[in-house]
DNA sequence: GTGGTCTAGACCACC
DNA sequence: GTGGTCTAGACCACG
């Protein structure tokens, strides 16, 4: 449960706990078969409501990266080679995707915006 | 008035409003003292409500894009050299930085996405 | 508003509404660009919890069979022409094909089951 | 102990369980006096809880498809000549009725229906 | 013990 | 007014 919610964010928190376990997933940290917290311990650990939790697992088991087993627990599902890494690329090319719009929107360079997301990088 | 609004996207229309009038500030196509139109006329031709664009106008206002004068109108605010041009890299770099992180966190390396993004800046 | 809510069913009651709604927009019953009634008129209409409702409009809204646009409400979606009528027969597929099997392993021959199936047709 | 458990399916395990018995008892694969294993065996071979198997055997005496009798086992019932034919066709037809209902709210004529079932019969 | 559903009632942003 | 989110607390079926 490496999760960090910022509740100044103007994401959801229960998106923002999906994306979080999605990522870990993606990046392999979290093997198929792995066995989340039940919904009411990560509900206590993270200090939001069960519901809030639920909604988060549920995000997760329509975009298929848990299945949820009634009366065992929520499991993280298994993908056949290379899906993992499609959807990784799939992922960051959604989210990114209107950001250059409005970066074009404003007239960067393609050799400007290059720049920026380096020197973003580094963080 | 060269403004698309989405009704499907997630983002509000009076941002979508402002967002686009304050590329167009930085891009240097309203040049300063340039007179936007009055609410009730820009409403009108955007279709949408009185409401939404007085939200997006103090948007751009409480941004220092336009200065508002009971009775003349809003015009768009005078700048100091150079003063647009950093303006819009701050944009960009708000509006990717926490993508970027995004990214990060699914393991992209820099060089990934690099080319991710060239990929996308070409449309 | 044309629909039953069994409460005997196993079926759930949010999933019950969004299958009748889904199939009034499959018939074209419900045009596209149809405003349903905002949750909570609906949840009043139909004796059910506003909660009950809404999980009802999200699932109808992820299939994209409406949209759901904040402050207005929500409103059936439009789909290139063709795209219903395929959309009919996928849904019965899916819903046919785990009680063929059923029948098949019943041991019922292709006869038995033409038969059955017209009979139960008749109602 | 010819039986298929998905983890997967909606379907519980324990009907899993109890309706590809009875449907094995309905083809005549099972004749009637047939022993049953007993749970502990049955529980151990299927990989599931011994309550599971316990609530399937009792789903299967409430049907009539097993007797049970304490301290010997649970053997499959006799019933008089034709009674198994008539019970086939009423489980088949429990099965359907939904589904054939839910095909009309759709639209699907008759025609259309007797088609895709025979899509569907082939696999 | 688990997840799934339903309930009531609150606050928010948007239009 | 609208839908979106978050809250607390209940009951159920399943294993």
């Amino acid at each position: 449960m490496d999760i960090i919610i910022s509740t100044a964010s103007d994401e959801p928190i229960y998106r923002q706990i999906a994306q979080q376990i999605s990522a870990q997933i993606l990046r392999g940290d979290l093997p198929a078969g792995f066995c989340l917290p039940p919904i009411r311990t990560a509900a206590k650990e993270l200090r939001v409501s069960i519901i809030t939790v639920k909604k988060a697992w549920e995000e997760l088991a329509r975009e298929g990266f848990i299945d949820s087993i009634v009366g065992k627990g929520c499991f993280v599902a298994s993908h056949r080679p290379g899906r993992l890494d499609s959807m990784r690329f799939q992922k960051a090319r959604q989210r990114l995707l209107n950001d250059i719009e409005y970066c074009r929107s404003l007239g960067l360079t393609r050799q400007e915006l290059a720049e920026l997301i380096d020197e973003l990088y580094e963080d």
